[in-house]
DNA sequence: TTGACATATCGACAAACGTCGATACAATCA
DNA sequence: TGATTGTATCGACGTTTGTCGATATGTCAA
C-alpha cells in the first residue's frame, strides 16, 4: 500500500472526520450508526461524504452486508502513515520510536 | 505543550507546506532561503504565510538574527503529535510502537 | 539620514471544502 | 409488484484556504 502523506493529512484535517474516526475505532458501525453517534451534529449525506473521503485515503475498512455498509478504522494504515511522518519530519526521533518486533532478543549463555 | 490534533493535521495538509517542512528538517533557513529552495514554485509572501501557519501550529522553532528570521522544524512536536495520533486512532498498535527509553533494561545474575 | 535589504501584512481573487435538502439507487420485505 | 429502508450522489450555498502584487515594517550600512 502506497502512502501519500498529503492525502493522509488532508483526510484527518477536519474535526467532524476525526470525530467519526474516533467512533470507528475498534468497532464496526453502519452509516446510520455513525449518524446517530454524532447526535445531530451533521446529517446522513454529510457522513457519507466524510466516509468516502476516509475510504479514498485508505483510512477505513469496509464490509457490505445486505443494504448496510459497515466501516471500521484502518489502524494499521494510521500507524504506517504516522511512522512515515516521523521518519520524514522528525528523523532525529525516528530511531527512538521503534516497533516492538524490531527489538532484538538477546540470548544468554 | 498542548496538542491539538486537528490543528496539527491542518498544518501539514498542504503540499507546499510539507515541501517547506522537508527543507526545514534538521537545518536552520531564513525566509529567503526557503523561497530559493522552492525555486519559483511560490513567492515570498506565500512562504511567509505558510511559515506563520507552521508557527501557529508549533511546528517550527524560530531564531531572529538581525533582519533575518531563521526557521527549523520542531521535530519533537512532530513526534509527539504522531504519537498522540497513533494512541487515538490506532490503539491496537500503540503498544507495539514504543519509545526506546521505555524499554526496560533486564538485569542478569 | 538615506537607501537597500529581509520579512510581514493587506486586499483581492479563484479554488477547494463542508454542509445541506432533494433525490437516485439498491436491497429487503409484505 | 409495491413499499420501505439504508446509503450514495447531485446541485447549491457559504466559508475557508492558497496565492498573488502591492505595500508596510523593521534592520542594517554608508
Amino acid at each position: 500500500m502506497n502512502i501519500n502523506q498529503v492525502q493522509f493529512a488532508k483526510a484527518i484535517a477536519d474535526e467532524t472526520r476525526q470525530e467519526i474516526m474516533t467512533h470507528l475505532c475498534c468497532v464496526w458501525l453502519s452509516v446510520n450508526d455513525v449518524v446517530e453517534k454524532l447526535d445531530g451534529k451533521v446529517n446522513q449525506p454529510t457522513v457519507s461524504h466524510h466516509l468516502k473521503k476516509l475510504e479514498d485515503a485508505n483510512l477505513v475498512l469496509i464490509r457490505q452486508e445486505g443494504r448496510q455498509r459497515f466501516y471500521t478504522l484502518n489502524q494499521a494504515y494510521v500507524t504506517a502513515c504516522c511512522g512515515t511522518l516521523v521518519r520524514t519530519f522528525a528523523p532525529d526521533y525516528a530511531e527512538k520510536v521503534v516497533p516492538v518486533e524490531s527489538i532484538p532478543i538477546v540470548e544468554h549463555d
